[in-house]
Parts: C-alpha cells; structure tokens; sequence
DNA sequence: CTGATGGGCCTTTTT
DNA sequence: GGCCCATCAG
C-alpha cells in the first residue's frame, strides 16, 4: 500500500503566481540605505551608449557588449528602469541569466538601485538561468508532461547510469563499441536541435543505434520520473509548441524578456525566448560573440545573426568603451581575437593607459615549475601589497591541470579557491546523501534508488535487487514502489529470509521517512537518515579522504538547515540545477584557481593563465576544426580579458600528461601578441618552435651513467639520416644498448636505439 | 556479500 | 596519473 503524501508541496506550488519563484528563506541583502534619492540614479554613472541601451524604445534590442564595457550594468539599469520609468510591475519581466550567481547578483542590484520605492521587494520577478525556469514552469504545467510534478532532474552521472541500461540491457550491444557517453552527446545535441526520436531520421548506422538508443533512453526516463538537463529546455518549448494556449497564459503575464550572454544560447533557448517574448517582441539581448564559448553545448553564436534576420525592426547598440583593463592588456586580446573570422569588428577603447609591464610571458621548465613561478609570482605582488590575493585568478583549459597548482598552493601553505574539478555536488558522498531524498521524495527514481539500495552496505547485493526488479516488474510497478510494498506487508513477494528482511528493512525506513518530511525540517530530516542509515560512520574510516568526506556532508547538512522551510521538491531542484561558479564564495581572501569556461563574467586584478601550450590551448580536440579553433581562440580572449590590471602568460616546456612526459610548443595565440606589448620573465623566448628547448637543455636532469658510457645528452643537438634535426630530450642505458629520447624539427617526439639509429651529435 | 587488487582505458570545456 | 570495472579471496 502506498502512503498517500506529498500533497502539500504541490499545492503550494500550484498557489503561487504564475511567474512567482520561490524566495529562499537564506536572508538576501537588500540595500535599502542607500542614501542615494529614488529614480535619478538609474542613468547616472553612463556613458552614451550604455544610456541608449537602458532607454531604449520597446521592441527588441540587441546590446553587442565587449569584454568589461559594462553590460551587466546595463542589464540590470534597463530592468531598474522598465520598472520604475516605464511602470512595469516586477512580475511581468523575465530575465534570464547564465548562472544562478549571476541572477542572484542582479535581483540584489536592482534592490539596491531601486531602494524603498520597490516596497515588496521584487516579489514575482522571474530571474533565473534557462534551467532554472524551465524546469519551474514543467512543475507547474506537468499535466500537460508524461512526468509528475515531482520529477527528478537527472545530472550526467544519471543520464550515464540510464544510458549504460539502455545499451547493455535494452539493445543487447557491447558497451565498448557503442559507448553510452559518445550517444549521450549525440542524443543532446539532438535535444538542443529540439529533434524529438520520432522525428530523427538516421542516416549512417551509427546513427541508427542512436535512434533506438534515444527512444529507449526517453522510456526509461519517464519510467523513472526523470528529465534530464536538456529535457528541461526541450520540453518547455514542445509544451509551448503544442498547446497554444498553455504558452498564451505565460505569453500574456510576461511583458518584457532580458537575456543576458545571448551568444551562449542553443537553438531550444533561442526558440524560448522567441515564443515567450511574443506577440510584443520587447526583447532585450546582450551578448559578445567574440566570447561563445559553448559551441560544443549546442550553443550558436549565430543566434545573434538568426535575432537580426527575425527581427528586422531590431535596434542594435554597440559597448566600445572598455572600463576594466589597460590599454594594453586590451591590444593584446585584440591581437588575438582580431584572428577569427566572420566577426564584427570592433573598437574596444579604454582611458586607462598601460605599458608592456602589464603583460608577463613566462617559459616554465614543467608544470611544476610553472605552479611554483605563479606562487610565487603572487606571494611577491601580496608581500608588496600591491593585489589582493582574492584579486587574483589562476586559469587553465582544463580541470586536470588545476592538480600541480594545488600543490604548490597547499607546500606554500597559501589559502585558494577552487572551482569545478571535483565538483560539491558531483561527488559521491554527497550524491549518495541527495540520492537518499530524491528516493524519498520520488521512490520511482529507480537511478537514485539503486544508488542507495546498498549504500551503506546492508546486506543487498546484486541477486537481491535482480530478484526485487523482477518481481517488481511482475507487479507493474517500480522497485521503489516495491520496497514500500514490501514494508508494508513483509509476507509479500518470492523473496529468501535474508533478503526479505533487508528489502523490508529499507523499504520501512523510506516510509517512515516519507511521513516524516511532512511535518520536520529538511535539515532534521536528512540528520535523521544519517544517523538512521549511519552514513556517516560508513566513511569514518579513519582516512584523510574519509573524513573530507564527512565533511562535505555536514556541509550539505548545513545547506539543508539554510533551505529549512524551503519544501523537498524546490530544495532537489534548486540543487540539481547548481553551479560551480554559484558556489564561488567572495568572503575567503584567496587566489581563484579556475577553467577558463568558468571565468566568463569574472574580472580580477592579476590573471594568471597556464599551459599556453598546442595541445592544451588550443586543445588538442579542436586541431582539425577551424569552428572549434576560432572557439579555442575565444577562450583565450575572454581569459585575457578578465584582467584589470597585470596578465600573466605562461607556457611550459614539458609537461607530464597521461602519466608520461610531453613536450609541447607554445601556444600559437602567444605569437599573435606583438613583442612590444609584452615583458619576458625569466627563460621566455620568442619564435615557434622546438628551438626553445635548448634553454632548458642544461636545466634538464644529466642521466646518471649506469655502468655503460651513454653517447647523447638531453639538451643536444642531433641529426638522424631520416628524420632531420632535433634535441636530445632524454637518453639512458637500456640493456647495453642507449636508449635516446629526439624531438625531431620535422617529425616530433621519438624514441630511437643509439646503435641502430646512427645519428650524430651537432656542434653548437 | 564485501573489500582488495590490478588492468585497461582515457580526459575539454558544464547547465 | 586516476577512474572505472572485472576478478578473486575471505
């Protein structure tokens, strides 16, 4: 028997205003004494421009806004001033931002710039990311969905473990072949093209497994009472699409729709905003196209281009003044980004004058040395209080390299920040603990439930879920549903007395706790499953990793205690939807070691961007695609342009990835950047190439001599009958043969025998 | 049924 | 260098 509960969350939901968000219990600084008098301070403090955007006429604008002109400014002025000037009540905008800090960030400044004369606050104003709103509006308008108002948002670890299902299990293929990542990618992108599986028409035979694939996977979802992240856009634009009268409600409260980072939308998001913004087309775009930099997201700068061709009243207004960075920090990012093609030019300007001071370029041995130069670099400029450590940002391509930084933080006992990597809510702890309430507050999660059947081990393994998912099925119904079953009548089903009694423990504990979160706290009700499931005994195993693991748990129990009155299902959502840069906390005065996709809209005094490497960035994925290189070369310009005052450029000259040494040439968007723009630091050259390496050649470690004389050494040159010219990288005894280690000009790295390589030793 | 061990893979970026 | 998976002994 199934316990009848979880009406009130759904009522409460249903009783709010259509664009009402729920408002977090955590206190939100409203800055009410603010002195300033009421209304003339929306356009105070702008330039020409930006005063043009926020006044302009109804209708749709688009803001083309380069790096540091001051586009959030103008963002959040034009919504201050549509609700005071023009008389819009708050709850008839939407705005739509990037990521949840970002709109947090806004709703506080547009309470502070509107001060006392907004009384309630911006009570109904629908700010959020694209998720974020969707995935409210889905709640709302589930009948109308084959999911129930308690659906649950599925991460990619989820979307894996269904995927993985489906493979294995549905299509009966090797997992090898068809991996369930490589269709997950594709079924995405395919979502972000808003192609439902009826309408995907495979091509290849590859693509044909991704249909059936696709098919599957949507069952399992539904079967599960789950969407995934791209579920949420796509379904909010079908809902939309295929009941006109649902999306006339939301069209008729809604008379005004702001986006920011309009470059970083996808073909759902565009077709979102077109449809919520009309009939009345007062639509207020900003964006940059020079800093897409999520193509591989499905996200089509284009849809700058595609706004110009639908809306061919559309004003444009253009950001050229630059407010954050030195005149030369700014050329040399337009050095680099002036490269691509197909762009809008611009004339980025600025009044703060620079000098080649601004800019380091730094050649590190390795990536130690080049975690150790930053260090160090940092700790001199802190000592001689010239930053603020929390001014200062370390920026890599990818979340792998953030490891040698930590390092060198953690033996200079330096306190930093660190974004992504190993993100809060990725790990496993603490998707176990979410996985614990998702399961209470949807036992069809049969992903959540399985994640918690056994964990912490109770005695379930892998024939004893077989044998509850089979019975389960017999019933027609999930193995949620069954446990819950089995707790209510212990007799029932075909189960042997050590499995029965663990089945009926489990499902007992997850009915007492669905009764449970009625009437406590959700911080109470998620101690109580702790200290029920001794979830955190489990991990006390006297590790360092286990009690980092607890840790993170208190941690979450603390955010729980935060969302005390906040109910299960906002909380599950609000958390599922969370980012890393949401998290970034400005309180610690510590460096900020972050990618550089993470640093979009962040400004710091000192950047410091690593691994300016071919390979790394541009990495090696996008060699082949000049769509994905002219992406890579965003990247570059917005970790450039996050600058305000001093630009550190450093490359290496090895690098161990994968476990094994590698030697890469510096990045080719280094070369873009004229001399005269920059200052050598210690063991930086200029030129392309191999020829560098010679620098280190003497740096590198002698090989120690092993019984037999060795011929070469590292650091010398060489020349190979076949191969040409290179540098000696490594060489030491193998057997009573010399094995050499070559970086050849035409051919790269080699490992060659010395007596059968025949290669001579160069004079300098 | 669990925990330890070792081999084969990779690794871009994230709401 | 690390993560996931399969395998095996208790």
């Amino acid at each position: 028997m199934l316990p009848v509960v979880g009406q009130a969350g759904a009522l409460s939901i249903l009783a709010q205003p259509i664009w009402e968000p729920h408002r977090r219990a955590v206190p939100c600084c409203v800055a009410v004494k603010d002195g300033k008098g009421i209304g003339v301070d929306i356009l105070s403090d702008l330039n020409a421009a930006q005063r043009q955007a926020v006044t302009a006429p109804d209708g749709p604008v688009l803001v083309l806004a380069g790096p540091g002109s001051g586009k959030t400014r103008v963002l959040t002025r034009r919504a201050a001033w549509l609700i005071q000037e023009r008389g819009l009540p708050p709850r008839r905008i939407v705005a739509v931002t990037f990521t949840n800090k970002a709109a947090r960030e806004m709703r506080s400044r547009i309470e502070s710039l509107l001060g006392e004369v907004l009384g309630e606050g911006l009570r109904g104003f629908t700010l959020g990311t694209f998720h974020a709103i969707c995935a409210r509006i889905l709640r709302r308008e589930h009948t109308h969905l084959p999911v129930s108002a308690n659906y649950a948002i599925y991460d990619s670890a989820d979307q894996r473990a269904v995927m993985k299902e489906v493979v294995a299990v549905d299509l009966n293929l090797d997992e090898k072949r068809y991996s369930p990542d490589k269709i997950l990618a594709r079924v995405s992108s395919l979502k972000n093209e808003l192609i439902v599986p009826d309408d995907f028409r495979p091509g290849a035979y590859y693509d044909e497994i991704v249909s059936r694939a696709y098919r599957r996977y949507q069952e399992r979802l539904v079967a599960n009472d789950a969407l995934d992240f791209d579920d949420l856009l796509m379904q909010t634009v079908l809902l939309f699409r295929d009941h006109p009268d649902v999306l006339a409600r939301y069209q008729h409260a809604t008379d005004y729709v702001l986006v920011d980072e309009f470059q970083d939308t996808n073909s759902a998001q565009y077709a979102l905003v077109r449809m919520l913004s009309s009939p009345r087309n007062n639509l207020f775009c900003v964006g940059d196209e020079d800093q897409s930099i999520y193509r591989w997201r499905g996200a089509d700068y284009r849809n700058i281009l595609r706004l110009r061709n639908d809306y061919p009243d559309l004003t444009i207004i253009l950001l050229e003044q630059n407010y954050r960075s030195t005149q030369t920090i700014l050329d040399a990012s337009r050095a680099v980004i002036d490269k691509n093609p197909q762009r809008t030019p611009k004339r980025l300007f600025t009044e703060t004058p620079g000098t080649s001071a601004d800019i380091t370029i730094y050649e590190a041995f390795d990536e130690h040395d080049e975690a150790q130069f930053v260090v160090d670099q940092l700790a001199g400029m802190v000592a001689q209080q010239e930053v603020e450590p929390g001014q200062c940002a370390i920026m890599y391509r990818t979340n792998a390299q953030s490891r040698a930084l930590e390092d060198a933080f953690i033996r200079a006992g330096l306190p930093y920040k660190l974004v992504g990597a190993t993100r809060f809510y990725g790990r496993r702890e603490i998707k176990d603990v979410l996985a614990y309430l998702r399961t209470i507050h949807n036992p069809d999660d049969t992903v959540s439930l399985l994640r918690i059947i056994n964990t912490p081990p109770r005695a379930i393994g892998e024939k004893t879920i077989q044998a509850l998912e089979s019975w389960a099925s017999s019933e027609g119904i999930t193995p949620g549903a069954a446990l819950l079953r089995l707790a209510a009548d212990p007799g029932a089903g075909p189960f042997s007395g050590k499995a029965r009694s663990a089945l009926a423990g489990l499902g007992a504990l997850l009915d007492a706790w669905r009764q449970m979160r009625e009437v406590i706290p959700l911080g109470d009700l998620l101690k109580l499953i702790l200290d029920e499931t001794g979830y955190l005994n489990y991990h006390n195993d006297g590790t360092e990793a286990g009690q980092e693991r607890i840790d993170n748990v208190l941690e979450l129990l603390n955010v729980a205690r935060e969302y005390e009155d906040v109910p299960l299902p906002e909380f599950l959502a609000e958390v599922a939807l969370v980012s890393d840069v949401d998290n970034l906390s400005e309180e610690a005065n510590a460096a900020t070691l972050l990618t550089l996709h993470a640093a979009k809209g962040l400004e710091f005094d000192v950047v410091f961007m690593v691994g300016l490497e071919e390979g790394i960035l541009p990495h090696s994925r996008s060699q082949d695609d000049p769509e994905q290189m002219a992406e890579e070369r965003r990247l570059m310009y917005v970790g450039m342009t996050r600058a305000r005052r001093k630009l550190y450029l450093i490359y290496t000259f090895q690098r161990s990835q994968w476990g094994e040494s590698v030697l890469n040439i510096r990045s080719r968007f280094l070369d873009d950047i004229p001399d005269s723009l920059l200052t050598m630091a210690r063991g930086a050259t200029t030129g392309v190439g191999y020829r560098q390496m010679t620098t280190w050649g003497l740096k590198a470690e002698e090989p120690r001599p092993v019984g037999k004389q060795i011929q070469f050494r590292s650091g010398q040159r060489v020349v190979h009958p076949r191969f040409g010219e290179g540098i000696v990288v490594e060489s030491r005894v193998s057997g009573d043969d010399e094995e050499v280690t070559v970086v050849f000009e035409a051919s790269g790295l080699k490992r060659l025998m010395a007596s059968f390589a025949n290669m001579q030793a160069l004079d300098e």
